[in-house]
DNA sequence: ACTAAAATTGGAAACGTTTTCGCTATTATA
DNA sequence: TATAATAGCGAAAACGTTTCCAATTTTAGT
């Protein structure tokens, strides 16, 4: 990177002060027509580019937004991100994307990162919603906005979608389907997130009469379809502790997990819903184009994208101080990979 | 965002100069050990977060990447990215993204927007490998590496597959099972690629002697999943201009596409390889979930992504001038979705 | 033509760092 | 003990903008 023109060429060759370029440049009324058009014409000669440090430095502001989101490989972070990403090119912002994976010495660093690059906000999918993290972001005063977690500082914004509501409805589902053994598919990857699902599947069961068994409750290590495969595959051929798991149903923490169990059963030629019937949670795109199409709770990517960019910027450019909380109520898309046992 | 405290601070705090603080605070040796661990304790005491835009515009430099691609809802792009950002990160740098949407103006935009905030270098996928866009990065002398494209520039790097191989194999592969047959579903979203493959798609059936059909070239508006399917199931259902297309194979410019047919073909009770022999391009993770697995040509992201900042920063910080070209051979990945015919 | 008001302009400070250069203590060398 | 070398520090400039304030020029009003 070498030298680069400034204002203050300009100025020379215009033979106007730094102040009038400065002015001339951003259309201020304060500049005569004729001085805005012969800069606006040498700037454009001189190849000029602004410098953002300089103009961040003296403003106080960077027009850029940080993102730290969970995991880039799961679909429904990258689709939440298009579409932050497109609403924030709209209003001119830039974008600076940390994935922390799921590891909160990353999570931390990461957020140093964004503070020392004084970005005018943070949208972040948070690893646990109660954590030393967080207290930095509240110490420091920058704005931010948690997305896909469940609400627990008053000085954040919220926008979620209800996955207690989520999961409850998709165990409902299975049950009024007349399964009964019910095989939960998760992953500790979403430390946060696990704690309560375990309760949500244990009251859901206990408010249909069916008995809780711990060891229906099977953990992958990450939230993916590799993740899911393998450990679906193991489950099934080497049968561990010599009992053979008793199930007709399968919920899986997220759509990825339940392709890997596709995966298996392709491999195994284990029909699906015949063998066993399977429900995920996001309904990302390859949901319906699996075969059977993937029975899955949606939740909508494209309306936390937008509300969050939406609150974020309501908050910076007119310094509110309200947070918001905004709640995305989940719904269940039945499609083939249920079958009915009534 | 409210006032923060500088090093300003910590030199009074400390009743030292500010350039000592600064010495202090980057571990220099002409710093005594005794106001290092002085300044640090004030420094942590006080919450001090160095300001990044201050120290950029000193240093000219950022330490920032800015990453141009087309589309990030194309798991190709988003494992390159993920890729990228894990080899950045190990390095500390940070990495403002900007998707182009495989749109000129707002390429242009990102370009110029990185360049104002000075980023050190640019990962980018561009849309056309010989654009006007380019000639601004050249112009401003930012080093630049781009990815999944035809090489065209001598003065920058390229980290690529050569697809002009990689669909010749596909071809090839299709035709050894004996299709004579072979539809070709592209799309025009990728506006300079699309050029060469129907050449490449003309040579490779001329090599075999068999008869080219402008028809069997068909487009769909997109690169993805949905794009697809509409193309495909309006292929099959409204027979356009009274005559049916006669094909036994589909050759798909990506697996998106390619997921997009099977799609149509559960939902029409289509059979693959039955009906329709069918081979992608990519190798993305759901081509080995769906049934059958989708046979299709394989190009490393995880090789692109960590080439691309390898050479990027080998640039940067050895200021290095010459480009260097990187060509990935792609490879078939042979399953379930081509049926023999010999 | 003379004054008041309005429109343009320029000077300079400020944003928060890093780094060069020179100065003062301190230590080592003879 | 005198001198040379070195370690540690501070002052100030620089990076490239924006903006306040004051100065100047232009325009309008009588």
């Amino acid at each position: 990177m070498r030298k680069k023109v400034t204002i203050k060429h300009i100025a020379e060759m215009a033979g106007v002060s730094v102040a009038t370029v400065s002015r001339a440049l951003k259309d201020d009324p304060n500049a005569s027509l004729k001085t805005k058009e012969k800069v606006l014409k040498i700037a454009n000669e001189l190849n000029y580019h602004p410098n953002s440090l300089a103009k961040g430095l003296r403003e106080r502001r960077t027009g850029t937004i940080g993102i730290i989101f969970n995991d880039l490989n799961n679909p429904f972070y990258t689709e939440t991100l298009n579409e932050i990403s497109s609403q924030l090119s709209k209003k001119n912002y830039s974008l600076i994307i940390c994935p922390s994976n799921y590891d909160f010495e990353s999570e931390k660093k990461n957020i140093l990162s964004l503070i020392s690059r004084r970005v005018d906000g943070i949208i972040m999918s948070p690893i646990d919603e109660n954590s030393e993290n967080l207290k930095i972001l509240s110490d420091n005063h920058v704005e931010t906005v948690l997305i896909d977690c469940i609400p627990h500082f008053d000085d954040k914004n919220y926008v979620y979608t209800d996955h207690l509501k989520g999961f409850e409805l998709a165990i409902d589902y299975v049950i009024s389907n007349g399964h009964r053994e019910i095989l939960f598919l998760m992953s500790r990857q979403d430390k946060s997130l696990v704690k309560h699902l375990v309760n949500v599947y244990r009251r859901t069961l206990q408010k249909h009469r069916i008995a809780f068994k711990e060891e229906l409750i099977v953990y992958a290590e990450k939230l993916t379809i590799d993740s899911g495969y393998k450990v679906f595959k193991s489950l099934l051929t080497e049968d561990i502790q010599g009992k053979l798991l008793n199930f007709t149903s399968i919920i899986t923490m997220n759509d990825l997990l339940a392709l890997g169990v596709y995966k298996v059963a392709n491999e195994l030629g284990i029909n699906i819903p015949g063998n066993y019937s399977i429900i995920g949670y996001d309904d990302i795109e390859t949901a319906s184009v699996v075969s059977p199409p993937l029975t899955t709770i949606h939740q909508s990517r494209k309306r936390i994208g937008r509300e969050s960019v939406n609150v974020l910027l309501d908050n910076i450019e007119n310094r509110r101080n309200e947070k918001k909380l905004i709640c995305f109520k989940p719904y269940i898309v039945a499609r083939g990979s249920i079958r009915s046992l009534i």
